[in-house]
DNA sequence: ATGAAAGCGCTAACAG
DNA sequence: CTGTTAGCGCTTTCAT
C-alpha cells in the first residue's frame, strides 16, 4: 500500500501538497511543475487512496447503503441496483447492498451501514408499494425507489403506472384491435389501480367503449387461469393488456389451447420483460419494461444531490413525456419513472 | 456521533479499557464490575464503533466485495447476494455490491472497492461457465461463486450439476415412467454437460435404455419450440426432464397444442424454480431449485475463513449427500452445490 | 507557493 | 487490572 507520505518523500515535497494535488485542489497553490512531478510518481507507485483514512478526516465515507427488503424474491432488484451502482459509480460513490429477506435482521443490517458510515440510504421495496420505512433511516439522507410512504415524508422515484396502462392500450388500439381486454391484479396495490385507470383513459381516448366483461383481475395458479379462459370464451378479445409476465402467461396458455396464433389473431402487451420470460416469448410478446434500472439510477443520483448540494445542481430530474411507440416497435418499451418531491401531493 | 472518549469520560475509565471491553478483549484484563459500567454507558450513549477509524487501525474493513458480471441480467443473482450477505452478516462483515454489466467499467469498480480496502472478494458470473478472472483480483482473497477459472486456482462454489440430472431423471423413473426426454441446451456449458450425463446414468441406473431420440437440446424462440414439437410427436414421452425454466415452457406449449396435461399425461421436472415462473407454474411443474443462495452463503463463508483462519476452523464445506425426493414433494428441492479447492481436479 | 503540525476514532504495545 | 502513548493515512488550518 503506497501512501501520500511515500509519494511526498519520492518527489520531495511535504504530504500536504501531495494531498493537495491529488484532490485536484492546486489551482494557483501548487506550481503545475510539482504538481505533474507529484501526479506521475503516484501512477508509478500505483496510489491509491485510503478511503477509510480520509473517511475518519471528513466524516464522509463515499458510500450508499441499498436497503430492500427483497432482493432474492424478485429478479428486478437486480435493475435497481445496477441502476443506483452506475449512477454511484459516476459520482465516485460504491454501494453497500443490505436486505430483509431471508434471516437477516433488518435493524442489525442498518446498523451495520452506519458503522461504516455510508453518507445516506436508498430504500427500496420493488413493486411500487407503500412501505413502512424503519424508523432508524429516517434522520439520514434518504430516498426511496420504487415504493413510497404513507406520508410522503421522502422523495420517492416511481414508474408511472398510469402512463404503463395507458400507453399500452393505445398500442393495441392503434393497432385497429376494438375489444381489448385487461388481465390485471386481485391484490390492491398502487401498479393496479394506475395501470386500470390508464386502460380506461385510454379506451376513452381512443374511442372505444369500456366494456367491464373484457377486464378480469386474477391471483395465481388455477383459479387464475379458469378465470382467463372464462374471459376468452365469453368476451372473445382480440388484444389482451396484461399486468405481468404471469398474466401473459395464463393468455398464452389459454391461446395454445384454443388454437389461437399470438400476433395473429389477438395480440397481447405485457408488462415486466423478465429476462427469463423475455427469452422464451420474445418474439410474439410485445412488452413494456418497467424502468428498474432508471428508478435506481435517479434515486441514487437524487440521494447524491442531497448530501452534496453541488453535485446535483441542475439535473433535471425525470418526468414523463416520451412519446407512444407502436405495436410492432423492435425494442421493449421503458416507460419513465417520476421523482415524488417530499411532501408532494398523492392521488 | 458518540465515541470511545464519550463513554471514556463519562464512565471514569480510559479509552483503552473501553476499547477493551467493547471489543470483548477484557476477560482477566478488566473488572467485571467496570466492564459493565462500560457497556451500561455504552448502551445509553448509542454507541456505534466507527468503521472507519477501526479499520485504519487495523488494515482490516469487515467489508467483502461481490463482484458479479451480470446483476441485472439474471433473476438469480438475487439469491446469491442474498446468502452472501448472510453468511457476511454473521461473521459481522457487510458486503459492497459491483456489476459489470451496464456501463461500469469492472476494473474501475473493483479499484473502488480496493480503496475501500475490502478485506477479500467474491467473484459470480452466474450460470456457471468458466470464467477470465480479472488480473487486479488476483493477488487478493478470492472465492468464485457458480463458476470456475480454467486453471483451477482459486476456491469456487459450484451447483452439483450431475446430481442435478441425475436426481431428476430418478424423481420421473420412480413414479413409474419410461420415456424419459431431456430437453436440454445447445450452447456448451458445465450445466448442460453435467445434466445430460447425470440423465444418462440415473436411465442406467433405473434399468431404462437410454433413446437419442428423447433427448433434444434446443435454444430459444421458434425453433426451439419446433425442435420440442417433433420431440414429441415422434417420441411421444412420458416425462421431461428440461434443462431450465425456458425449456419448461416451450414443453408447456406442446402439451397445451396437444392437449395433454402436465402431471398425467406427461410428468414435467425443471430446472431452476424461478419466482416468476414459480409462482405462474407452481401447481403443475416439479421443479429443483438450484442453489444460489446457498453458493452465496459459502462463498461467502469460504472467503472469510481464508481472510481470518479462526473463523473458518472446522466449517464443514458443502458437498452432495441429500437423499432424492419423490417426484410429488411438496417443495422445491434444493441440490447441495459443492465447494471445489484451489487446484482440484476438475472433470 | 509550500510545509509543519494537529487531530479524526480507534487499537495495541508497554508501563505501572 | 488500568492508563499512557504512539500512530494508522489523510485533510486542513496556520505559518513561513
Amino acid at each position: 500500500m503506497t501512501t501520500m507520505k511515500d509519494i511526498a518523500l519520492r518527489t520531495g515535497v511535504s504530504v500536504s501538497t501531495v494531498s493537495l494535488v491529488l484532490n485536484g485542489r492546486d489551482r494557483g497553490r501548487v506550481k503545475p511543475q510539482i504538481a505533474d512531478r507529484v501526479h506521475a510518481v503516484a501512477r508509478e507507485l500505483d496510489y491509491l487512496p485510503n478511503a477509510a483514512a480520509r473517511s475518519l478526516r471528513t466524516n464522509r465515507s463515499q458510500m450508499l447503503g441499498f436497503v430492500s427488503m427483497e432482493v432474492a424474491t424478485t429478479p428486478y432488484a437486480g435493475g435497481i441496483i445496477l441502476g443506483a451502482q452506475e449512477a454511484a459509480s459516476e459520482a465516485g460513490y460504491v454501494l453497500a447492498t443490505v436486505s430483509a429477506d431471508g434471516a437477516v435482521d433488518l435493524d442489525q443490517e442498518i446498523g451495520s451501514l452506519m458503522r461504516h458510515g455510508v453518507d445516506g440510504f436508498l430504500f427500496s421495496t420493488m413493486s411500487n408499494r407503500v412501505s413502512d420505512i424503519p424508523d432508524s433511516l429516517a434522520e439520514h439522507p434518504l430516498v426511496l425507489a420504487d415504493t413510497v410512504d404513507a406520508q410522503g415524508r421522502f422523495p420517492a422515484i416511481v414508474p408511472d403506472e398510469f402512463r404503463i396502462g395507458h400507453d399500452a392500450t393505445t398500442r393495441l388500439a392503434r393497432a385497429g384491435l376494438t375489444r381489448i381486454a385487461y388481465v390485471g391484479c386481485t391484490a390492491p396495490m398502487v401498479a393496479q389501480e394506475g395501470r386500470l385507470r390508464g386502460y380506461r383513459q385510454a379506451l376513452e381516448d381512443a374511442g372505444l367503449p369500456y366494456d367491464a366483461a373484457l377486464v378480469c383481475d386474477v391471483l395465481y395458479n388455477d383459479g387464475a387461469l379458469a378465470r382467463v379462459e372464462r374471459l376468452f370464451d365469453e368476451a372473445r378479445p382480440d388484444g389482451v393488456f396484461c399486468f405481468n409476465d404471469s398474466r401473459a402467461w395464463y393468455v398464452y396458455e389459454c391461446a395454445a389451447r384454443r388454437g389461437l396464433t399470438i400476433g395473429k389473431d389477438v395480440s397481447v402487451v405485457g408488462v415486466d420483460n423478465h429476462p427469463v420470460v423475455s427469452e422464451t416469448f420474445s418474439p410474439q410478446l410485445t412488452t413494456i419494461a418497467l424502468p428498474h434500472y432508471e428508478m435506481g439510477y435517479w434515486a441514487a443520483s437524487k440521494l447524491i444531490s442531497m448530501i452534496d448540494p453541488d453535485a446535483g445542481a441542475g439535473t433535471q430530474w425525470p418526468h414523463t413525456t416520451a412519446p407512444i411507440p407502436p405495436l410492432d416497435a423492435p425494442e421493449p418499451v421503458r416507460i419513465h419513472c417520476t421523482l415524488l418531491e417530499r411532501n408532494s401531493v398523492r392521488a
